[in-house]
DNA sequence: CTTTATTATTAGAAGATTTCCAATAATAAA
DNA sequence: TTTATTATTGGAAATCTTCTAATAATAAAG
């Protein structure tokens, strides 16, 4: 029994809406679909589909690329999204870099761009820049004002999606209700969507890997900090406030590192890119070779995780623990999601991914160790192969996602 | 991006459905209702309401109760769901009874039965109580089988909802790949539908509570075992397998005790009911008072939580000690599911509930400690008031679920 | 007691969309 | 050139919502 606020209301904007976007979702899973095949494949009448997608022709939205015989009879017409409908800008605010990056209707990466912030920025200059970075795509990509379909802006840390402010982030500075729409409004003229930056890579994945049917899948951000989305049946889980997902807050080592969050324990205070960098510095220290590589103050300003790559890429037995043991944690704290949430997959995604098998080893034990045999069978574990571009490209698909979702519950 | 498999489509016949569902779950929620009123709710035209009201009064759904002025003006016809529309058993099957219940078509309860099971009979005998329970509570009703809308029956453990099989249980006795469907079916003539224990209850508390608007929730079923069942959306979240909400087997305890899963620290073998009774007994034993009330073998079979609660009534402090550890873990381990879910509402249910602030006041406690403020803010944590009703009212809700429900996503 | 005002419901037509059935289009093979 | 075959579409029928106005049921005013 659903809830009966925001419930579909059954007209006939709505069946056509449901099967336009149907239409759409089978030609952008496989593209080139004759109208026959799209009747087979929607279950609709054939005159159905014939009157949809005279209505996705004239809007441009799909177009017909040739025709196809299968020996005898009339040959079928190949129709296909037209990438040319239009294009979506994506901005991703992240902790040292803003990437942006457009892209055409189908979701094909059409331009990228990138700057680099450090912690101290004022947000005013932090806008700025996001802004002229989706500016100078806008530029490179050469197409008419009026061919962007929206601009899509993915922050890190709490936002408010409606109202487009970033209400907190740990690793920007004074970034305290910031409101984003307006600027980006007046910049652009189009329509502007938000969202946190890691359930932005995970609708960016989702729109990468939409011939693999990515639908169900939790996936790990494991950078800095540590952050996870849910996708449900092909959309993202927002959970009651919108902050689902928190796995970087559960404890998976009672009484151990104290967190920033204030607690003890979270896997972020022991599995993060943070957390690695400070258990080095703490490991440098204790082997008194600490003054010259480290500044006081800051924890871990001078070290990183990829320093500690680099020392076990150099035989450092210490390090290789300290890295295998955070993978661990990560592994028993992705077990436990996984049997809570029983996804279909398991993606990883961020910095400490670059470290291969260095990380996916111990995780991947640790998951055979926590999870029954019959679901870790069924699991699939995978790094994401977005790279940088997840970010960005998320914050694109959220424009996109607009219009090839269905008005859905 | 929606899976395109078993996506709706739009016709004609969904319009119908769709609006149909939701004047008839306005009326669940709140009854006694005028087609204005609905017209307002809904969003749909008056002779839309017309329309879909003349269906569902000849279809006997629902009925006009009278009429009410507001003052001057023609009076408003008060329309309600119709109890006499039809009824639903609920069979419950648990670890040492068997539960039956029936409803009407409000989900009012029309009558009760119970049935003691043990250990050791064999699946055939169960099913066979099983039914007779069904028809016993059948003939109570008193009603035309015809009215009889479904059969809903719920077991523990792993279950196959559409083919109707008992996969496995832990507390049944050869409990594998149990053909269900049939026998049921042959035996009521009427649909059936199956499901998992824990879920059900789920079910059972949210149509139960349908005017609280409980729709997105965590349910902690805390017995013998433990086991959870996730609500978004008003819906049964199931998982990519069906076996969500495996927090039982989630780990609170790295290297702790053994767990019948095979694995060490799981929840459920550090704080269920039968982890509570095992330590109990333990405690007993380094008492060296164990002589008497154990017997060999049986690692629990002669102590229960039961004891631990009643010792704790008797002052014994490491009693205490013990259940107020279990509930800890059980806090922590529902802390970690929240900040993955962030639902509404945590509703606990089950025997080791019984124990009331004993259990509660450390659980919060231990909440309080692993959410942030925000958040435990706006978490309710609630005991079910469902009792042993909460299985076989949420079997009997299978039924219901199964007529309310609108076609979803 | 009749009329008027007011509100709720419904009738009938209009509008939108899917579906049914048959026609048309486009091709290969005969 | 004709026939067979397959794909697409035209037009009417069916179904449902919505629009507009009529009707129903009541209280208040006259």
């Amino acid at each position: 029994m659903q809830s009966t606020t925001n419930r579909l209301i059954g007209n006939h904007a709505l069946l056509k809406q449901l099967n336009r976007s149907h239409v759409l979702n089978l030609l952008r899973r496989q593209n080139g679909l004759s109208r026959k095949e799209l009747t087979r494949l929607t279950q609709l009448d054939g005159k159905t589909i014939t009157n949809v997608t005279k209505d996705l022709l004239r809007l441009g939205m799909i177009k017909a690329i040739g025709k196809l015989s299968r020996g005898v009879g009339r040959p079928s017409e190949i129709l296909e999204l037209n990438p040319q409908y239009g294009f979506a800008i994506g901005v991703d605010l992240g902790a040292s870099h803003i990437a942006g990056i457009a892209v055409d209707f189908t979701g094909t990466i059409l331009s990228r761009s990138q700057s680099a912030i450090h912690y101290g920025m004022a947000p005013s200059t932090v806008i700025k820049r996001m802004i002229s970075i989706g500016e100078m795509i806008h530029k490179q990509v050469k197409a008419d004002r009026r061919k962007l379909l929206g601009v899509g802006v993915c922050v890190p840390g709490a936002v408010n999606r409606e109202e487009g402010i970033g209400v907190w982030a740990a690793n920007l500075s004074k970034w305290e209700n910031v409101p984003l729409r307006y600027p980006f409004e007046k910049a652009f003229g189009s329509p502007v969507f938000f969202d946190e930056s890691t359930r932005c890579a995970a609708l960016g994945e989702m729109f990468a890997r939409v011939h693999d049917e990515l639908n169900d899948f939790l996936l790990l951000d494991l950078s800095l900090g540590i952050g996870a989305a849910i996708v449900q049946n092909g959309r993202l889980y927002y959970g009651h406030m919108g902050i689902a997902g928190e796995i970087g807050h559960t404890t998976v080592n009672p009484g151990g590192m104290v967190c920033r969050c204030g607690k003890q324990g979270c896997l972020e205070a022991e599995a993060s890119g943070f957390a690695i960098a400070k258990k080095y510095s703490d490991l440098l220290r204790k082997r008194k070779i600490s003054s010259t590589t480290m500044k006081k103050g800051k924890q871990s300003g001078a070290v990183s995780a990829r320093d500690v790559l680099d020392r076990i890429a150099q035989g450092d037995e210490d390090c290789k623990t300290l890295f295998s043991d955070a993978a661990r944690m990560l592994g028993a704290a992705a077990a436990n999601a996984v049997m809570i949430l029983n996804p279909v997959s398991l993606i990883l995604m961020g910095g400490l991914t670059r470290a291969g098998d260095l990380l996916l080893r111990p995780f991947r034990e640790t998951l055979r160790k926590e999870l029954r045999p019959e679901i870790l069978e069924k699991l699939n574990v995978e790094i994401s192969f977005l790279g940088d571009d997840g970010g960005p490209l998320g914050a694109a698909s959220l424009v996109l996602n607009q219009i090839y979702e269905a008005p859905g519950i």
